[in-house]
DNA sequence: ACTATTCCCATTAAACTTATAGGAATTAAA
DNA sequence: TTTAATTCCTATAAGTTTAATGGGAATAGT
């Protein structure tokens, strides 16, 4: 849904309306208008108003990285919030230094996150 | 919490009962007892009843993958349901050989996966 | 002024998670 | 054979999160 917004001519600053993107992507616009609010305070996306408005990537696509958008989107990217690197949460009764399920969830978030971290919009085409 | 129950000499089948671990996770019984049913009923546990009864590990510590428990507990590890392996669904309108995010996410769970299926309840001590 | 559009805020509806509760079945031991 | 400890089953409540809807103000082009 998000690649539609860089089909246009970057020069040309082609506004892409709310209608037009959830016509395509069959989604109501009001349920639209709030996730592309969302990518627009994050910066990520960029919105006109008026007439002739509409929506538009507010960077380059291969700077819009997956874990960017998942994170915006979903939330924490990690398993568990004790190893999450924006979303830190402790949990009670533990000393960190000794949990073992800390450890190994540290190693998975890690190896989701050098995906993420690495792939961006421009690899969704 | 799971790793109380083969701190007991495996021969001897020391039974832990729920109360004892509850008590050392403080959590509720009942709550406890609710997740020991699933892990039951998922082979990872067994149980035995009565007046010295109680809950003990059904297979090796080392055959206990943290895939297989979180699986269990949380569901799909994949972070869609498009490229779950066990708990697989089909998003609508979708030509999965086409989908770009698809193809990402695929690897994505991957990543996580060469990890979560390569560490077991073993690796945790 | 008129119209198409974003933008903001509030609300509902649905789903999921977490936890609690009561009691039947089973087993060992007294 | 009675008693006490324990698992086991099922229902349900409470709380949180997510998904979706709706009304209307602000903005900009014509």
């Amino acid at each position: 849904m998000l690649t539609r917004l860089y089909d246009a001519d970057e020069a040309a600053k082609q506004w892409s309306s709310a209608r037009s993107i959830a016509d395509a992507a069959t989604m109501s616009v009001k349920f639209l208008e709030q996730i592309l609010g969302e990518l627009r305070s994050a910066g990520i996306v960029k919105s006109r108003r008026g007439s002739s408005g509409g929506h538009a990537l507010a960077m380059a696509p291969d700077e819009v990285t997956l874990a960017k958008v998942i994170r915006l989107m979903d939330g924490p990217i990690a398993p568990l919030a004790c190893v999450s690197l924006n979303y830190y949460e402790r949990c009670e009764d533990c000393k960190e230094e000794e949990c073992g399920l800390r450890r190994v969830m540290v190693q998975a978030r890690d190896a989701q996150l050098s995906i993420l971290e690495h792939r961006s919009l421009q690899d969704l085409i």
